[in-house]
DNA sequence: TTGAAAGCGATACCAC
DNA sequence: GTGGTATCGCTTTCAA
């Protein structure tokens, strides 16, 4: 099936319609000035005869602008983007980016190859700008967008090493902190935390959260048990934290995710919750809500994140000099603790 | 902050460094016939060496081909792109994109801002071809890409009136079908539906499913009893079944998230699950595993569903002609039944 | 095989 | 205000 390739009125077109140069037609389109009443009109009314439509690739050639950004999620595996916490970030940013006259582009660099498509969209100036999220110690995506990209690059969420000039991130440490301040004020006598995969920032900070509420309290932090965001992984490391601290009765998890699995396997092991063991996840997500008990929850406003990481971007595209964000989280208690 | 508009190399400037003319090294570099290997070579060095990549939003121009395709997620509330299925379906559209060589643009037609966003994105042939999903009856989406799409559309699931000529869809009343049967085979008495929003073929198609193996087996199909495909939905649609018809033994659910929803309000009323009432989930999402019992469900092959759209969205772009599809389900069983 | 030249459909600078 | 013209960087005839 061959697509009909149905001739499309050029601007040309529309001006000798109009009866007027192709200069000012371009002007009206553009709404710029030095053009006269009568002239506008008189484009506008052959647009709108002739139905034209302005070609976006023409203008991005011409103008050097695509009205196009990337948003790159780096991870090993594709599957990470998988968590809701993406496609609820998504939801911000594509609300955000509509309102700047952007598109939307979604790159998944997980594997070599789509690196590798990466870097060529970067180098080739594919896209105005990049909002990168998702990367963890030395990520090879880093090399790619800090070598290729000319184009303003917003992260979301902090990366390891430097502190990138602009990124939108959320207040991890001050979540567990606030986490971990509620199972002590409740008389929790023993609380641990699971945490994420400790070459990430996120989980870094979340674990530091955790542990200057403990010293604060003058407790003794326990030192992190991690697993990697996900249920199974929660269950596991829950259950191996049982083994080594069965009188654990308080538990910060890194996410809702791992919370989920830790009840999951504190019931297993015959724990009732919050009765012996309280436990606070970290997200919000609906897993929170779902679980049972449903879960106590650091709530962090993922939407924002999104919305935030795009207008970030855009204001830069716009030659703007926007400043860096954290946004706040906050404790949402339900019956796990 | 101005970005260094670094100049880079052109075509031309290759072609001179190779001492050949813009068309040889044209030809080169869309590996096409009729160039001596001695001038191939030549362009290639010259490539390397200045480091040359081509500007695909020119070539776009010119070859009226921008290698990008548009998934676009319709729904009235953007919120339902927050359904992990559609990350699923994101990761394998993805990944066979890649291999295509096309990149993907994502549009999420909620509003109606994002909505004329997307009709002057087809209009104006932003992209090549167009994946589209989760439409509903009536849908302002469907007339958008019907009008304006002189691109091939792709649809997956198919919409409820005329099939299109190119769709994805998954075996939904075979799934259902499966269902029933499995939770009469078990000697359930009293089997129901949960729905989801009826305006949807996926609904329709689920519920014909469960009435065609009702009545095979020589039972009255009760009426549908519909919710929303969320988990708050699928707990109110439940108790109110239970009103209805308290002697209910078996449920089929619509999704997971509302099968997980019926669980809830079972325990709410005090029903044990299987015991009293076996649930039946769609979907096999994570949720299905976290559930509590964990959930006998219909596993559909959500990335496969991603990767067959690109793969047909591909080969139509390319001149082929390729037929729909119709993906098979599989009964997964758990703990729920 | 080869290369000159004519598009592709706009933007933007510049005299007028 | 106005319109002519060069330019953006590549593809694609077409005649040699």
């Amino acid at each position: 099936m061959t697509h009909t390739p149905r001739r499309r009125p050029t601007l040309d077109e529309v001006a000798e319609r109009a009866g007027v140069s192709r200069s000012a037609a371009s002007r009206v389109l553009n709404n710029a000035p030095h053009v006269s009443r009568e002239k506008r009109e008189a484009v506008l009314r052959a647009i709108q005869e002739l139905g034209y439509v302005p070609n976006p690739t023409a203008r991005a050639l011409a103008a050097r602008q695509k009205n196009v950004v990337a948003l790159v999620i780096s991870g090993e595996a594709p599957s990470i983007f998988a968590d809701p916490f993406f496609a609820r970030v998504i939801v911000g940013a594509s609300a955000a980016l509509e309102e700047a006259g952007l598109h939307l582009m979604l790159c998944l660099a997980a594997s070599d190859r789509s690196r590798r498509g990466l870097a060529e969209l970067l180098h080739a100036r594919g896209v105005d700008g990049v909002m990168l999220m998702a990367v963890r110690e030395n990520d090879p995506v880093l090399a790619i967008v800090g070598e290729a990209a000319e184009v303003p690059v917003v992260f979301g969420g902090r990366p390891v090493g430097d502190e990138p000039p602009w990124y939108v991130d959320v207040d991890n440490a001050g979540g567990t902190r606030q986490a971990a301040e509620h199972l002590l004020a409740r008389g929790r006598q023993r609380v641990a935390m699971l945490c994420g995969p400790l070459d990430t920032r996120v989980s870094r900070e979340r674990y530091r959260g955790y542990r200057e509420a403990m010293i604060l309290a003058g407790r003794e932090p326990l030192s992190p048990v991690c697993g990697d965001f996900t249920e199974p992984g929660g269950a596991f490391v829950m259950a191996e934290l049982l083994e080594r601290h069965p009188e654990v009765d308080g538990i910060v998890a890194a996410n809702d995710n791992m919370a989920a699995g830790a009840l999951r396997a504190l019931r297993g092991a015959g724990r009732a919750v919050p009765g012996d063991v309280a436990v606070v996840g970290f997200d919000d997500l609906d897993v929170a809500r779902i679980a049972d008990p449903a879960l106590t929850t650091v709530h962090q406003p993922i939407q924002a994140l999104g919305s935030e990481m795009a207008r970030m971007l855009a204001a830069l595209i716009a030659g703007e000099e926007p400043s860096p964000l954290l946004l706040p989280t906050r404790l949402v208690v339900r019956a796990s603790t």
